[in-house]
Order: structure tokens, then sequence, then C-alpha cells
DNA sequence: GTCTCGACTAGAACATGTTCTAGTTTTCCG
DNA sequence: CGGAAAACTAGAACATGTTCTAGTCGAGAC
């Protein structure tokens, strides 16, 4: 990565965990990072792709640290558990954000919808990572499924805590009780 | 409702739907509703404002439509496949408009979020509707969880429509396997 | 009838995302 | 090296969300 393009992320990251995506002035990063303002928008389409390019950023040091430190747990569901608290924490211990790039997310503009749906199949892959720490290969087609729709839950929770409707363990928590509800459907069959 | 504050609606809904979000400039919002900038200001806080006002009205004309011609279908699960098949419709086939209201409903602004989660409760209650049609007050603990989850996932599904990710067919989809895998969960237990 | 107050209006003003311009520096090919 | 192409810079310019100002209007109090 240019250093002029990472110092730009950076510099994006560190206004927003300051104080939110208003205090993202392109103007204000262009000036901490050092560029021009022009150079910002040859580096980047707007705002929000900025925004998401951090969010490829953390999510990819998230999984670092996941890799180093596996999940442990006796059952799926504990395993599951922890994932998703850790993930939460990870987001909400930087409040502000975390705001930011989950509205960014949800902007819902073009260019940025194909980052995003990246962000959901590594989402996605590192929960059947906790589902089968010994080999992620392993899931079943029900387990991808189920997978899936726990990441999109978890995404809804994170607006809604977002939002202030909710705090950190509601997230876990909703996240965990559809878990719980999809595990019993899987048993019931496979 | 005030005939001036109804009128802020109607244009921002008709903007949105011809253009989509970017489209609902608010000194033409003001203009087509024939009053001045700072009456709209009066009335909402912000774009996002208008918007999830619109939304709610959008939301009580399909709640309406439900009442008037409840969902059929012999089973649980046939009822919310053609439940989540009408409200994707109903959204879909207004795009702009659609992608302009979840674009609202995921801004994350403070006093946005309460009127949000009166969104999700109303959505809730419908799709415990089309679960018990005699008598929606007839849900278990478990099924409003699931119902819960249901729109959650619908939630994220319609966001990743939004961007691009996805049709029409994959929103319902989506869905319908959730919704799939957990019926399996609760009767595997109640 | 007049006064007062709150809402309305037209429009200026301001903040910030985005684009554009003109000139300079860097890079890289031959 | 010498020159062309690309990237960079400072800063103006533009669009639009949001706020502010000054003046007007209308309903209710007295």
């Amino acid at each position: 990565m240019d250093v002029r393009t990472q110092r730009i992320i950076d510099t994006a990251i560190d206004l927003a965990e300051r104080d939110g995506f208003a205090a993202v002035r392109l103007r204000d990063v262009a000036a901490q990072a050092e560029v021009a303002l022009g150079t910002v928008y040859r580096r980047f389409s707007s705002k929000e792709d900025i925004l998401v390019a951090a969010l490829e950023q953390e999510i990819s040091r998230f999984d670092a640290r996941l890799r180093a430190k596996p999940i442990v747990g006796d059952t799926p569901l504990a395993r599951l558990d922890a994932f998703f608290r850790m993930a939460t924490h990870g987001l909400v211990s930087k409040p502000n954000l975390a705001r930011a790039l989950l509205r960014a997310v949800a902007c819902g503009d073009e260019g940025v919808a194909e980052r995003v749906a990246s962000f959901h199949s590594v989402m996605t892959d590192m929960i059947l990572g906790a589902l089968h720490p010994a080999d992620p290969e392993a899931a079943s087609e029900d387990e991808n499924v189920a997978a899936f729709i726990l990441q999109q839950v978890f995404f809804t929770s994170l607006v809604g805590w977002s939002g202030g409707l909710h705090d950190e363990d509601t997230i876990t928590s909703q996240v965990i009780i559809a878990a719980e509800l999809m595990m019993r459907g899987l048993g019931a069959t496979g």
C-alpha cells in the first residue's frame, strides 16, 4: 500500500475515532495526512470510500489477532459466544469509529458495495472458523447458511446499537439467541 | 398531521422515488411543497428525519394493505414466504425510494433511532401476524425472538440489495432460509 | 382595535463534500 | 541527460445540508 494512501486511511481512522463521522472532514484529512485535497480524491472516490478502506484495515487486524489467538470453547455455541463477544467488544471500544464505519457501509453507494460484500464473506469465514476451529472447510451447507445469517443479525444489531437503541451486551445476546435457535435447527436434521 | 408537514413528506417521497437520496435536495423539497426552507427545518431536524417520517408513512400504508387483505397460506412458512415476498416487492418496486429510506434509517443519527425502533417493532408484529393470522397474541416467546431475528435478516438483506449485491429474489430467499432454519429449531423443542 | 407572540417567508450566510484549474514536481522511457 | 506523462500542490469554485436574519402575517389576549 502506497504510503500516502496509508496516511490518509490512518488519519481518517484517527479523526473518526476521536469525534465520529462528521469529524472526518476531508480538508482535515488532507491536512493531517500532509497531502492535497485533490490527492485524497485521486486515491478515493468519496468520504465513504475512505471509511470502507479503514474498515477493511480494521477487519484484517482483527483477523490477525484471531489467527494469533484462536477462539477456544467446548461447544460450537460457546465458541460463537466468545467470537461475537470479542468482535463486538473490538468495535464498541471505539464507539465513534465504529459508528462512522457502519454509516459508511450502509450508505448504499455503488462502488462501495463490492467491498462490503467482501466484508460479509470475511465475517462469515471467521464465524465458520469459530464453529470448526480445527478445519473451517468442514462446515456443512446449513452451517454456511447459518453463519451468513448470524453475520446479518450481527450487522443489524450493530446498526441498532449505533443509533443508541441498545448496549453492547444486547448486541451479543441477540446474535447468540439467533445462533442458539439455529443450532437447534441444525441439530434437528443434520 | 399538519398539511404543510404532509406536503413536505409527500414531496420528499416524490423526489426520492424519481431520483434517489441525492435528489431530495431540501431547497427543492421546500419549493415543491410550497414552503420556505426555514419551515422545513422547523418541522424536521434533518434530511434523514424527513425520510424516516416518509418511511413511517409508507409502512403504515403497507400495514393497511395487509389488514385489508391478510396473508393466506397453509403453513407458517408459507405465510412468512408470502409476507416477505409482498414486503420485498413493495419496497423494490420503488427502488430509488427504498434505497433512500434505507440510507436514512442506517445513518445512525441520535433523534432518528427511536423512530427506527418503532419500525422494528411494527415489522416484528407484522411477522407475528403472518405466523398466527387468527391470533397474533398467541406467539410463543421463541417465536417473538425468531420474528425479531427475521426482521434483522430482512434489513441486512435489503441493505445488500441496495448496494447492488443481489436482486429481489435473493432478499426473499435469504429471509426464508433463515425462517426455515429457525422453524426447525422451534419444532425441535416447542 | 391594538398588542404581542409565534410561525412563516425570502434570502443571505456558512460548512463541508466534491470538482476543477493552473502550475510544479516526480517518474520513467529512450 | 531530455522530454513526455502522470501525480502532486494550493487554492478557487460549486453544490447542497444547515443556520441565521430581517421582515411579514395571523391568531389570540386584553
